[in-house]
DNA sequence: ATTGTTGATTAGAGCGCTCTAATTTGGAGC
DNA sequence: GCTCCAAATTAGAGCGCTCTAATCAACAAT
């Protein structure tokens, strides 16, 4: 049960405690004759180096903090993916404690990952207070995904929400509609960069905005879908929802209504998550490329973390439309 | 940057470094005077122990580590999320690598995350080999999730997946259907217990099993749904697909077809994904209890890095049928 | 005052490693 | 053989903490 030590190596292999340390680094300045050697006693003894007493005494970490607010969300999910890519290509681990978006919780994730003094930390669309942010990145290199956010020297990595909106618009635009109403994400700060890129997009085009007030959840798409029935007066004929399990719903209610997708109402989605590729789904959406933004957060913590300094990024990747067959032109 | 230690506390509290780790520690022989005066310090200072070198001092680890075949399979981040809930609550984190069914690359995912000296370590649904978990089991409590297994001194949790097949049979005969094809997960372990388990019951119910080779995925479902209407001869009435994927991934072949589901065809998935429940799909499928599997797993890995030693369990969570739209009587 | 006794506090070694500075080695050059 | 020097190797301190054993304080009992 005991794992040997570097001491037990260098026993072995009859050298001195610092030249395993410097063979298992892979130093270059050691003779052929003693590497050889200790590698045939580490080999031996199934020696593996003992990454925190390594990371205590030099000072370094490899773990890299990811806090999640919902990991069961396949959206965070593929931006982990991103990370862990990185991370396991740069030799870094992460340690991920999720937050439930419950602030207090999240705070006391934050703090048992910091515990732990990491290289950097990353926070997948948390909801930890910005005060909390400001006060980690004094120690160590932090950025934000997928969460909108100016917070001195922390980094973020977004994508660009409002041309996005306005890629979902322009389509429907193209394709002839002009009565668009757009089911909105809630109060988040993402939210509303959706909500005016859509505003702005539409009034480009000289048609009146129309938003109905909904959430990131496929019961909140049904609700939006059903209001927008109940309303009443002309309805529209295409939608663009806050995101895809919204749309989801969305269909959902469209459908017991006995009104036809897409001949009879387009609907758009956002993410481009597993969900809308399905054929039985077969979403028109936005692509929010999040591997790439996982890939981007962790190549940025990495990056602050090996530099000592560094100023924090803020990146914006881009949009684009996936167009499946949820939408088409109005009947008219 | 530099943050403060145990010494600093320790000054400033004008007592030793031994007193600041007691009450750090939360130890009952500290005079509430002194416990006072080191809390104060080390909230003056904005102290917080480094978990690395309290791990390394005491020879004990909160860390699990937990191999991940995909992250990105929502199945798998459920069994996380119950993981996670259940280490928070304990006091441990995960650290937390992918291994993407790749065995060269998990192994060495496994062997970086036992530098890491964790309490524990659990593999979801890994392909990591035989040989390696059982050298694993060797130096640290090990549970395999959701791939069943016998190894010396390994923990399992898996669901019962003969007797969720079986519900899913007994389920279409109920309401009357007597030719019943199962698109099957291919070659792994569990992929052949749902498929005996699916045998089985047909015959126990004196029908004649009929088993298509598909595999986990949507693409797989659609395939193995084109290959049973190529096939010619009577179609069967119902369906028990691999898992959910599977599932939708033939509703949208047959809906291609023509074929309505479930007047002319149904159709059972498995794993109750998020995606069964979208009313869109409102797939009848075999619920896993994942959160549960995660909890177990976790509570395995703690209570035998708690009690030193102890036996691995060997535990099998039971299914249950969620009936949904998709099954209905055959029509006659 | 002296002696116990119990509870509170601390000294000091050590966890497994890295790092700096010092020492040793092995030739090259004479 | 001897000197010098660069390359190879090592001694030893120290990272921030825990743990054991020893010391100290306080107070009741004699």
């Amino acid at each position: 049960m005991a794992r040997p030590t570097m001491e037990d190596v260098a026993a072995r292999a009859g050298v001195s405690r610092a030249l395993v340390s410097l063979v298992m680094r892979g130093s270059p300045k050691v003779s052929e004759r003693r590497r050889q050697a200790v590698l045939d006693a580490a080999a031996e003894l199934d020696y593996a180096p003992h990454a925190m007493a390594r990371s205590l005494a030099s000072r370094t970490s490899t773990l890299l903090g990811v806090l999640v607010s919902d990991l069961h969300n396949p959206f965070f999910a593929e931006i982990v993916d991103g990370l862990d890519e990185v991370a396991r290509a740069e030799g870094f681990e992460l340690i991920i404690n999720t937050g439930g978006l419950d602030p207090e919780r999240e705070r006391d994730a934050v703090g048992r990952l910091l515990s732990f003094r990491p290289a950097g930390l990353a926070l997948l669309g948390a909801a930890v207070p910005s005060a909390d942010i400001a006060d980690a990145a004094r120690r160590l290199p932090v950025v934000v995904v997928a969460r909108p956010a100016r917070i001195a020297r922390v980094g973020t990595v977004n994508d660009d929400g409002r041309l996005g909106a306005r890629l979902a618009v322009d389509h429907l635009v193209d394709v002839g509609h002009t009565r668009i109403t757009h089911f909105d994400g809630g109060r988040t700060t993402e939210a509303r960069i959706r909500r005016d890129g859509y505003a702005a997009a539409m009034r480009a085009h000289g048609l009146e905005p129309d938003v109905i007030r909904s959430e990131y959840t496929d019961a909140g798409g049904e609700k939006a879908a059903a209001r927008l029935l109940e309303r009443g007066g002309e309805l529209p004929t295409a939608v663009v929802a806050a995101n895809d399990v919204n749309a989801v719903g969305a269909l959902s209610t469209f459908a017991d209504a006995g009104l036809a997708v897409p001949d009879d109402i387009s609907v758009v989605g956002y993410d481009n998550t597993a969900l809308s590729a399905l054929r039985r789904i077969a979403l028109t959406t936005v692509d929010q490329p999040r591997a790439e933004m996982g890939q981007l957060a962790a190549r940025a913590l990495v990056r602050r973390a090996q530099a000592g300094r560094g100023k924090p990024e803020r990146r914006l990747v881009t949009p684009s439309l996936v167009v499946r067959s949820t939408t088409a032109p109005p009947r008219r």
